[in-house]
DNA sequence: CACTTTCGTTGCGCCAAAACAAAGACCTCG
DNA sequence: CGAGGTCTTTGTTTTGGCGCAACGAAAGTG
């Protein structure tokens, strides 16, 4: 293994305030793993042998309900840490991380993550701070699907997405990885017929432009009035 | 300040693998607080100054959306920190944390939180798990919210309460703490209408036996059918 | 290029649960 | 102990959005 250069992690909230020994010496540790559209890179319930930062690309964490049901828990966008299960006081993977684009990842044993720590308290200041903004997120979404109606919702995500994964182009801003109604319903509680819907009745009034796995947002912030629920 | 004995606090998971002269060091920046039932340790959207463990009692943490509605993010135990806003990268408190029943809480300045954690790298490994138990906790309810429909969702928040405050009686197991079917109704994303009416159908079917804000579970095994969706 | 698979759209009936409404039980406090 | 408040129960009406179903469109496959 010739090494992964420690410029590509160099400026990742995940390593602010360490040095670039300390750095190096994570990486002397570490595998980078390329993972193909469709491609999970573990589990749900496998034993957590490694945990995770991608590099590059995109990923949808999935749980699977004991009756089959689906849902996307969260996505994963690059410079996130995930596959913490050490974080997670567990033994084993909670859900299944599939690439929705081509990703890179890197991956470290988890065996490793106490000596870090003991070296380092910065690491574990910092990796709170992704964990701590990611108990946010999920009580946003909890106060969302406790109040909020559908159609609302499916603006928060969608508006949540170009946040997180917008690219502009000249009519708007585009969602810049595969993602299907389904995802969608799957991220937001309903089902993809509702979405589907819901994005039929949105082209119609301008505010986005669908497509198979493709979402344009023409106008954000016609969207964020419909999320803000003040259309009555 | 008299000071705060050592013995109330050597327990808890927050302190685990920190010497005696460690703690100390931390009980010296902390002043105690009692908190009266319905009273609130701090507001929603105040500057965060301060973190906080709980000793003794419990809190009911709310948040209020926007359109004036109100939900509850979660349930604060003793041993619990919470206030943690330096976390989740915050400035200001997310919500509300209420006293159910008569509380006493332990109170740091946040500026000591970074200091702490330099001299004890563990202290940021146990906040860390606590923050990630939470995080769980806060996926698995949005997995359900998601999924499952109102019954299951108050079978398994009822389960969840009596995992965590549940004290046992000679004819079950009661809720420790006065708890309303509103609260159990934002706890769970419905109305307090539908909690009454679901709560009066398992009282008939011998499941609990309820009351002014009041709780006793006679059956958890049913329950956990209940929420378990095998019913069908 | 036909064939298959995956993904998206749309119509319709139905039901869980919310909204609306009103009355009853229990607690507190002057 | 009576008045007013809070909490709970129960009935009726209304509706959002799910389940079912069928069709259309695009992408992949051999």
């Amino acid at each position: 293994m010739a090494g992964i250069d420690r410029s590509l992690v160099r400026a990742l909230p995940l390593f602010e305030k360490l040095s670039d020994l300390e750095i190096d010496r994570m990486l002397a540790r570490a595998t980078l793993r390329r993972v193909l559209p469709g491609e999970a890179v573990f589990e749900q319930g496998q034993k957590a042998t490694q945990f995770f930062l991608l590099l590059h690309g995109r990923l949808k964490v999935t749980q699977v309900t004991a009756d089959g049901q689906q849902i996307i828990v969260r996505m994963v966008h690059p410079g996130d840490i995930f596959g913490f299960a050490k974080a997670l006081q567990r033994e084993d993977y909670p859900g299944t991380p599939t690439a929705a684009a081509e990703s890179v990842v890197i991956c470290w044993p988890t065996e490793v993550w106490g000596m870090f720590v003991e070296q380092n308290p910065h690491l574990a200041v910092n990796a709170m701070q992704s964990i701590g903004q990611r108990l946010q997120e999920a009580h946003t979404r909890i106060r969302e699907m406790a109040t909020e109606e559908v159609e609302r919702r499916v603006a928060h995500a969608v508006l949540r997405l170009i946040d997180q994964a917008g690219k502009k182009e000249a009519t708007g801003i585009r969602i810049d990885f595969p993602i299907s109604r389904q995802d969608i319903a799957e991220m937001t509680g309903t089902t993809l017929h509702t979405v589907s819907r819901i994005l039929s009745a949105w082209e119609a009034k301008g505010l986005v432009k669908g497509g198979r796995q493709k979402l344009l947002v023409r106008d954000a912030a016609g969207l964020q009035i419909l999320a803000e629920g003040l259309t009555s």
